[in-house]
DNA sequence: ACCTGAACACCGTTCAAGT
DNA sequence: ACCTGAACACCGTTCAAGT
């Protein structure tokens, strides 16, 4: 009677940091952050906690790991090949990680997480250098580099991570809502806040309905590029 | 002989929700976001858990009243007067919040847990409130002060976070390590990378050194806001 | 209405013991 | 070298009982 959860059989295979990794990624996606637990890992991987610390030396240093390898896999399907327009890789990278953070939520707050509380380890790094070539790429001015790298990774990061918000809300509220309809909440919940205290939030409230939420994130995107080539009088 | 920490004696002042966030915010300056625990907060109150959850519903609502009591009071300093430049206000706003958020560093991961967790809460409409207004004194047209107004959330919000860790990141060096030092660390770490996976990276890394990270800060705005004017041709 | 504090379920982590 | 699993300290939360 009592209920099998996946594999939770012996195992097979030996254990590995990999293979932990890859559960726990598959665990974060299935039950969300919250969901993963030694006590989930070690059930799904048919071991006990002692095993998983031979590997990994603590949760911070999994989901780390964990984060990485989701972010080095989004990157890596950057097309090699450079477009006609310059501008067309920043804009592959940037839906490469918009996609990714969609497919998986936590990754948004594990970037933050990340990035604020270890901006030495892979992740922080692997980021900057993939954007930075595009920059690069499409003739910035070296001194300008870090400057519109950073830009463009902030930007990135928090308006993809506050559309996977938005999904995941829209989820919430019911299996079967759609993003138009959860636009559609949010740009009436905006609606009804103090006309005092919120006149631009309110304003802006009816422009939120009917956006494809990807044009938007792209929007932002040529717009933090506008700057970039004002400022660094780039390809004229 | 036992250590009394800190007001464990018994309490005058009647219990309410305003002082158990107070006192939220005073823990997590002082030990940060893991120092904040029931058991640490009761103490510092000298009453019980049952106490405090009559006031406030879980640990989560807790900690997203305390983000908005702190971005509450950063964006109350923002200068009624808009001064001569409308670029300006806008400068003024990010800096408030830059400032807020090295003062209070667990600021950074809780705004980015917030708006991602609950985008209908009090704090992400505050800041795109307030953003917003500047943007709108700025002379953009309408059509572009939704893309204008979250792209500039975004950077202010990664950026500063950022800095943020830096500065912590330079505490848990030592006491005694300055930013300069900090940022050389950074930059030597970054000169260390692998040549043929971390070309770009290397390449900047000698920009980091010696820059002043409130002045980096800004050449960011900057940049946005080039972006902006470049894009909706505002006040040529 | 507001507060007390023991109790509960669960968490990350350790470690002596096995192979 | 790699894994087992009981045990530990600690966490957020509940709730019957008090005032």
């Amino acid at each position: 009677m009592a209920t099998r959860t996946g594999r939770s059989q012996r195992r097979t295979e030996a254990l590995s940091r990999e293979r932990i990794v890859e559960a726990a990624v598959e665990l974060l996606d299935a039950v969300g952050e919250d969901g993963l637990t030694f006590r989930t890992l070690t059930e799904r991987l048919a071991t006990g906690p002692g095993a998983i610390y031979w590997h990994v030396a603590n949760k911070g240093e999994l989901l780390g790991a964990a984060t990485d390898a989701v972010v080095a896999a989004a990157l890596a399907v950057e097309p090699a090949g450079s477009p006609d327009a310059p501008q067309d890789g920043i804009r592959a990278v940037a839906l490469g990680l918009f996609d990714a953070i969609e497919e998986h939520p936590w990754l948004a707050t594990q970037l933050a997480t990340q990035i604020s509380h270890s901006p030495w380890g892979p992740v922080a790094p692997r980021l900057f250098e993939t954007i930075g070539r595009q920059v690069r790429a499409l003739g910035v001015p070296e001194a300008g580099w870090f400057t519109a790298t950073s830009a463009l990774m902030h930007y990135i990061l928090g308006a993809a991570g506050q559309n996977a918000a938005n999904t995941m809300s829209a989820r919430t509220l019911g299996p079967d809502t759609d993003r138009a309809q959860f636009l559609d909440a949010v740009s009436t919940a905006w609606e009804q806040l103090d006309p005092d205290d919120y006149p631009f939030t309110r304003a802006v409230a009816d422009q939120v309905r009917g956006h494809d939420d990807r044009e938007q994130f792209l929007a932002g995107i040529d717009l933090v590029l506008a700057g970039v080539t004002a400022l660094h009088l780039t390809n004229g």
